[in-house]
DNA sequence: ATGGTGTTTTTTAATCATTAAAGACATTTG
DNA sequence: CAAATGTCTTTAATGATTAAAAAACACCAT
């Protein structure tokens, strides 16, 4: 075969929202022009709905309801990397990936369904960090982590992300921070009011609440180290102990005061916040690091 | 086609150099120990050998003496990386690759005669740090670097690299670091003396010296950077004005003092030699940046 | 003019086929 | 039996190929 159906299946998938919604087929170019795709798409799409019964011709509504079964699944539906991204955090929370581990291209292409080269991007890209080192043909190393190393890497995390909180509170009103901004506190609430300091959802969390710090201020540095702190983390985090939620949910409630203080504006607070916030990872971090659960050299 | 014969032309010249030097084929399974490769590769090598009149069996010596011309050409026989490395650096310096240009894989690959996905890779290593973003398709964009990011990076490099001159004094006798920092003294030396602060030759050598203060030291997030750093400087070479080869000395006057203070195991001397030198270097580019020749932005 | 359609052409991204190179096996030689 | 050899099998790099998706084209209807 050639190229994979991706496209296709992400917009079908997002055509059923749209007739759900009770939207209508008004032409072809239209709906080209709503799902964002070229009318060649767009035509085929149409053609696999009309086969399914849900058109009976090139326009109007919907012509029964949408099944769960009639969307794809998601696994065939996310962006690659997305799919990469997690399947390796996961495998590294449930410590199925440690270092001096070997993972090979090829397994993990088809365990994950999506295209070697892909996968070869992905660890090329880690690789530049120094997490994963080529072997020989198509396996990878998983390297230790040095204690200095992420040592040093906090302690940078520290100093950039510190000097980046007083120009955010300048943003004018109208940016596109404020929103996300918004929305990441709202995700704070919900998740300790639910779920609490469940690893996964809050390592997700966690990510991109810094993600946003560092954008916004135009931190190249940090964007650039950002998918290495990321990695690193998630090293972190397995050697949690059982105090790893508590831990978690303390982390939260002190984003949370960042976030407040900075929807305020008061750059004093947020800064103090923030230097008090990664100080205590920092600690945490080195604690579990002279006391270490994992092989870490 | 399939894939190259790099591996068979490189050993083919490490086996012209072999036999020049006196070297005797005694055995297949030996001359494949000697080169490092398989025997299947030791044979063909030998058939070629054989064809090209300098040995008349799969034993004995050299059957007539080694020409320039029975050498594969340099452009064959280097690694990939280092054809990509020094092509982009001869772009950057001669100005035929600036911020806002587009590059395309195939063309890349077709003129410096190389597979394309190692230029992808290349790219896409790159792309972490931010210098390339992929346009569309096979075809990258070269990314304006802005002040901050220079001066964000060159203020790390400071940080992190003063630091670890004092591990280095500490370094046994028997490390290989000291053979290599001689050597590199030795490059310095022979270049003040022949071509002064010509660009190219010196860029190379700068580069090699402060990866060699940093993987001693396992700075491995300047390990990381380096590579980062080593982009920026291209560019940053690139906006130098006429004093750029006196300064270039200058550098390598001053690397040559902390050289000899690791040498004799002078930690504070080097420091502050060390010190000095990137605030050097650092005030030349901060200067350049105020009064740009380029368009950076 | 504007926005639509069917058809054709071009571009892009994934697989496939092919060959370089390595490795395994059985056998021979000294 | 230790080391070499020829033959055969396996692995992996790379260009060629192919199908998905986009874009271009020619035309039509308002």
């Amino acid at each position: 075969m050639a190229r994979s159906q991706r496209t296709f299946r992400l917009k079908y998938n997002e055509a059923l929202d749209f007739l759900a919604a009770g939207g209508r087929v008004e032409s072809i170019s239209g709906f080209a022009r709503k799902l964002a795709v070229s009318r060649t798409t767009a035509r085929s799409l149409i053609q696999q709905l009309r086969k399914r019964g849900l058109l009976d011709s090139d326009q109007g509504p919907l012509q029964r309801p949408v099944h769960q079964s009639d969307y794809y699944p998601r696994s065939q539906v996310l962006e690659t990397t997305e799919i990469l991204r997690s399947a390796f955090m996961n495998w590294i929370i449930r410590e199925q990936l440690r270092p001096g581990h070997y993972v090979d291209e090829a397994q993990i292409a088809t365990q994950l369904q999506i295209p070697m080269s892909n996968v070869r991007e992905f660890l090329i890209g880690l690789s530049k960090f120094g997490f994963f080192r080529k072997h020989r043909g198509r396996e990878w190393r998983v390297e230790p982590i040095t204690r200095d190393f992420i040592g040093q890497m906090l302690n940078l995390r520290r100093m950039l992300e510190v000097n980046s909180v007083a120009p955010l509170v300048g943003l004018p009103h109208s940016d596109p921070f404020w929103p996300t901004l918004q929305s990441i506190r709202t995700r704070h609430v919900e998740l300790l009011q639910t779920v609490g300091g469940e690893t996964l959802p809050f390592v997700e969390l966690d990510n991109r609440f810094h993600s946003l710090l560092n954008s916004a201020s135009e931190n190249r540095i940090m964007q650039v180290l950002q998918e290495a702190v990321f990695f690193i983390f998630h090293f972190h985090y397995r050697w949690g102990s059982s105090e790893e939620k508590a831990r978690n949910e303390q982390a939260m409630v002190e984003h949370l005061q960042i976030i407040d203080a900075l929807i305020e504006r008061d750059s004093d607070r947020a800064t103090s916040a923030l230097i008090a916030h990664l100080s205590t990872a920092q600690n945490t971090l080195v604690a579990s690091l002279e006391n270490p659960s994992g092989d870490i050299r």
